[in-house]
DNA sequence: TATGAATGAGAATTCATTCAT
DNA sequence: TATGAATGAATTCTCATTCAT
């Protein structure tokens, strides 16, 4: 749970201190969960600190002292989401040469899927502001992560098709994640998706005849 | 406009200006596409009923005669974008049957791109406010119609999984949309989209036959 | 009564319109001597927003109409400082050679006295921000625009001295400005303000022996 | 110090740090050093305490066990700049009446000038609050102190005229203290600034023989 | 005692919307 | 009717000061 120390552009580096006393911690951890929760439902611009203050019983005096503002709260949910990241790919990286193609999907799926689940996570992704950065970095650290498993996985893949397979398994992902809430519970879309990325990465992991693009 | 502006001449210059006197249809139109652009380029929240007046070289206080809140803005462009779908869905119903699932894929693909590609739109549909009614609305509408060229094109199929397979294609479609200024030109990504589509409606509108791995 | 129109830095550009109403001109104006009030009597920090819109019964709202921040009532302050300024020494400049340098320094020390008297002026030039700028800019216009009138005065004078006796001149009467508050109506201060700069300008633009350095 | 740290020999590198332990006086000497530094760049309102503890490396909370308040620390400063005052003075004054008036000119600018000097009295004295008690204060002590040693150069000085003097020649060294920082190292308005004081001070102090022009 | 944390009254600024001329 | 002006609640962020451990 890291706490941005916030350099960027303006003139002010009024540094901000991590939490030091347990408190603190109990109180930054509160503080960003209420952000997230808030951000999921009314997205970045609609999140306003006054409520995330309130839901984390925080004054917002407080609040500041651990986020020196809005944005340096959305660069800290989205940093903890990175982290998590190497270690779910190393492990699955680990037995990926035996999984057949439906079982690489199934995982994948599902790893990335919980990741863009994190709450306000895919909010922040898809906010409109100058975040077109950290936005593309995070793409980019998940495109790139996601690739090289791809590679593992089919070591005679290269890189350009890796790294386009790889966002299109991330947007997949990213739109069941995003919609997950507008889906009744009984929806079969989820699944569709899944099997449709099956089919995708079949035709473009299989064997090499069907590795071909389809003619058109 | 006879003649070139006589500046110096004349008592009142003032007809030199944008057309004041614009009939509503004009004036509704050129606010519209304003508030399209405003919109693509900042969001809902971002965008100012000021900018948009400016823009569309509307004073702020006629703006409201023609809209009476934002929202309302908003509510048009939606609106508008309903009117050409049973259109262009009719026409694609006419020659339905004799496509491949191949050349319906291209058809559907392009008309629901084009249409989530009118400026504003996704930005709109994908606005964090109480707005669930109006998205809801305009999804569900274009599902239904969606799910009515599948089950024209292909009449075996049963409500729900037209329904679901509808939501997956539109879905897929605006996610192409919706990160079209992020691809580069040369990124095949949109193509490999289209592709993806393909092998999942052959899988599942496809006859037997059809469903068997294209030899090469 | 110029407005500025605010480039600057940052991002918004949002285009504050000059007044186009009477009413509109009137608010300014009643804005700007309010201001000028405010930061005589506290400073620019000091005031606020709110109390130069209550002073001029100005609700915030409106105040931000016609000004787009803080900075920018402070930089038509000063801006309109100086554009009295040439008029006033084109006529100065007028009979200057006639004058001797009692009279000189009286008419000097009286104009830019005056100037410097204008409210809120000498409080913004003293400012503690990032007003090296608008600052440098006025004193650099003021100055040159002095000594070219003592160049005129004094024609065998060079530029260099005449810029250093120019910054002292305009010291001096800055000094007696900035502090008339606390000389008591009384106070003979003031008057030997002007007899020491009448002394420096005599040993400064007088007989040739004169100018001489005195030998240290 | 006997020998170099050893960072990895024993049990607690905790006196590596800064000395936590100091004395009061060097702790509050650090304080009023980074206090008056963080002023000098800021001015008053402007220097914020946060800054003042972590630029002397104190903890915030022990910062406001020495000074209870922001204004406390002003006052302290202000007052430590009286306290030089006397003694500084009382040397002059030993040998002042074999001083020539050039020579008196240039020791009382200096000593001035070394006051003004130090670090933050400036921006305080300058401080737009409800500070006209204390500056009033510290500058009514120096006008009398300076007063007194006028007069015990020139005997048959009367009271009135002595103050008037002494806030002339004050202002003077304040305005070059003031500007120092916005003089390039090679001004000469510094010097010119020595002269007319000197100028000044011969008018209102010399002898009438010494009143004369100089001869060259 | 030392110090990290809590507090909350403001300050600047924005913007949708209404209104008066 | 056209439109410049008025409105004010809402929002982000600051900082001196106090407190609890």
């Amino acid at each position: 749970m890291s706490i941005s120390s916030h350099k960027s552009s303006a003139k002010k580096p009024r540094a901000i201190q991590a939490p030091q006393r347990s408190n603190g911690k109990l109180r930054v951890a509160a503080i960003l969960e209420a952000a997230a929760a808030v951000i999921d439902e009314k997205g970045y611009e609609g999140a306003t600190m006054a409520e995330i203050a309130e839901r984390s019983c925080t004054k917002i005096g407080s609040l500041y002292r651990f986020f020196p503002n809005k944005e340096s709260l959305a660069d800290t949910i989205v940093v903890n989401a990175r982290q998590n990241l190497d270690a779910a790919f190393n492990q699955l990286d680990a037995g990926v040469n035996a999984l057949s193609i439906r079982a690489l999907t199934d995982h994948l799926m599902a790893l990335i899927f919980d990741l863009f689940t994190r709450p306000g996570l895919i909010k922040l992704l898809d906010t409109d502001r100058d975040w077109s950065v950290k936005r593309e970095e995070f793409r980019s650290a998940l495109e790139q992560r996601l690739a090289k498993t791809l590679m593992t996985h089919t070591p005679d893949l290269s890189k350009k098709p890796a790294a386009d397979i790889a966002q299109v398994v991330l947007l997949n992902a990213k739109t069941v994640a995003k919609h997950r809430a507008y889906f009744d519970s009984a929806s079969s879309v989820p699944d569709e998706f899944r099997d449709m990325t099956r089919l995708y990465l079949q035709s473009r992991l299989g064997s090499p005849v069907s590795k071909k693009r389809i003619p058109s």
